[in-house]
DNA sequence: TTTATTTGCTACAACGTTGTCGAATATTTT
DNA sequence: AAAATATTCGACAACGTTGTAGCAAATAAA
């Protein structure tokens, strides 16, 4: 059933029933509402690969993601499904899996009017940015949230990521912590460095020594991680205070405590990045800094419509900063000392 | 850039470029070179969404799901990527909230060429099939996983959910459990109720008495299960044993018992099925049934890829089982019987 | 009444690609 | 050498929709 046929069925022009159907001025309300009622009856829908192809127009978006499996990107996909549902647009999800390479690939596919825009999420492997610069020249609406490229200008939604690494060391130190690691991710990503540019202000402001030995770069491989963290665990001179910027690190840590028979929060504290509704139930419970990952969705995939609509408004340059909040548990809890 | 200037560029008829692009055996290895090389040259890329309309394929599949926010769906979302990256599709989300309107709404939206297939797993308020069986009119390739609904002949992908109920009531029963509570989703969906049938067949088994009053049918409605949950433990013969049917109803009940101060797994023993890789950190550590997630994306795209490019094999009363398996942890450990 | 203007509809040309068919060579077979 | 067949390319018509231009008829303004 296409517009040829519903339209002989009419015995109107086919260009009048697509105009009647999409409401158009030039059609009278009379003929609108047969053309209305027979769409219905015959259950006309318009292809959407004919009219995607004509107005160059896919009414999709893609998102470009690290990975699914994990509370954060899932909370973010929620919020921009729930705002791509109001707009009446499709979300493609594409996974990267932190590879430099996939991400390239999978933007090299966006490039060409799949989609109306794009949301990303860098990998932890990107440092270079040319193949996003493209899809600026290319003038594809692009929106980063949370794993931004710093140098590109196109709007971006964050956490106070700087100052996420500050309350999570002060915190530390608060609760009797001399020697803090931190368990980062690569710091190809500004909001690696932002977290640790906190953690390390902080320990300058509180006169520690920092320690290279103490800031451990973690990456994807997680045998490789829990290597480091055992390491990092296993030496005389041990962290007290671990300040995870990953929840899946936070885990690791845990693991490696049991394993090494180390008792948290005695022997050393957590807190990390999370949004994990498990986390309160943990052993021992996980102080954690949540992240407003359905609302960044919601923020960033608001922006992304408003560019492709052009209408609204919004800045290139737009940074827009949501805040995380620090919920305090049982993996920082302060030890008592005995008399 | 497209066809007709790549063409043009190469004085050569754009029929003949398009051919030679798609390694036509009409066109001679000497033109297709230079024109993958004029191409590669120029950047030139087909225009999807043209070639798109043109074969009335869009390389695209749906998957619709009730939320993202889940180990389960996270990995089988995960599965399904994996292969349609390797064939070149790309995949579309949609989350139905466990809402049936929804459902169907995202179900009527697929049903014009946006899709060349569509992967379900059923919203649990879902009963009525009927926008399903309209999809099988049109000739969509349909494939459920999980939740499926059995009245429809579609190819599907489940896991060992009678065998499911069967072990973890076996497993609680011999931890020492008396009076075994179910805490189930909604019994329009098949996984529900062949859990319930497992659970109360093993109950049967061991001449245990089933209860209604232990069988609590719990909803998406997070609120109303939590007081549903919270009644049961407050009853003063409350069960000893809980069989939760999915994750999030443990993490509430181990809320619930923290609330009513009752110890897991002294007072009372959780088993769930879960994807959870914190299961093993809780406190008490979650004694789970882990549905292999993963594979059931990899296997029911595998099948959808079959069915939409006509080639494999594949029945559509195909139903691919499974195997989940039990991960004995601390919440059902046996009670130690003081002297 | 005549001339503008508006209203309501139709005709038609895109959009960029793909597949069919036919034509011109080139190659093989008789 | 002629005929049959293969190879290589070009012309062209779709695919279903949308937007522009045009053309009547109806209404308003002169």
């Amino acid at each position: 059933m296409n517009l040829k046929q519903l339209a002989k069925e009419l015995n109107l022009s086919f260009s009048t029933v697509s105009k009647a159907l999409r409401d158009s001025h030039e059609i009278s309300a009379i003929t609108k509402n047969i053309v209305i009622e027979k769409a219905k009856e015959l259950n006309y829908q318009v292809n959407p690969l004919a009219s995607s192809f004509r107005k160059q127009k896919s009414k999709t978006i893609a998102v470009v993601i690290p990975e699914v499996v994990n509370g954060f990107f899932g909370r973010v996909i929620n919020g921009i499904e729930s705002i791509a549902q109001e707009k009446g647009y499709h979300v493609l999800i594409y996974l990267t899996h932190e590879d430099k390479q996939k991400e390239v690939s999978i933007i090299k596919l966006l490039q060409n009017g799949r989609v109306d825009g794009i949301m990303i999420s860098l990998s932890e492997q990107t440092s270079d940015t040319t193949h996003l610069e493209e899809l600026k020249e290319k003038d594809l609406p692009l929106v980063f949230f949370d794993r931004i490229a710093e140098n590109i200008d196109s709007p971006k939604v964050t956490t106070d990521d700087y100052n996420c690494g500050i309350q999570a060391t002060e915190h530390l130190i608060e609760k009797g912590c001399k020697r803090i690691a931190i368990l980062s991710i690569s710091q190809n990503l500004s909001i690696s460095r932002k977290r640790m540019k906190g953690y390390l202000d902080t320990l300058e402001k509180h006169n520690i020594k920092q320690e290279k030995d103490l800031m451990i770069s973690c990456d994807r491989d997680d045998l490789n991680n829990n290597d480091l963290i055992r390491k990092l665990l296993k030496r005389k001179n041990r962290p007290d205070g671990i300040f995870a910027s990953v929840e899946k690190l936070a885990i690791s840590t845990y693991e490696i405590c049991e394993e090494l028979k180390l008792k948290i929060p005695r022997d050393i504290k957590i807190i990390t990045l999370s949004n994990s509704y498990m986390a309160g139930l943990l052993k021992p419970s996980l102080t954690t800094i949540k992240q407003p990952a359905y609302e960044i969705g919601r923020e960033a995939a608001d922006i992304l419509f408003r560019m492709i609509e052009k209408k609204g408004h919004y800045f290139l340059k737009q940074n827009t900063v949501l805040n995380s909040n620090l919920i305090e548990r049982d993996s920082t809890k302060e030890n008592v000392i005995s008399p």
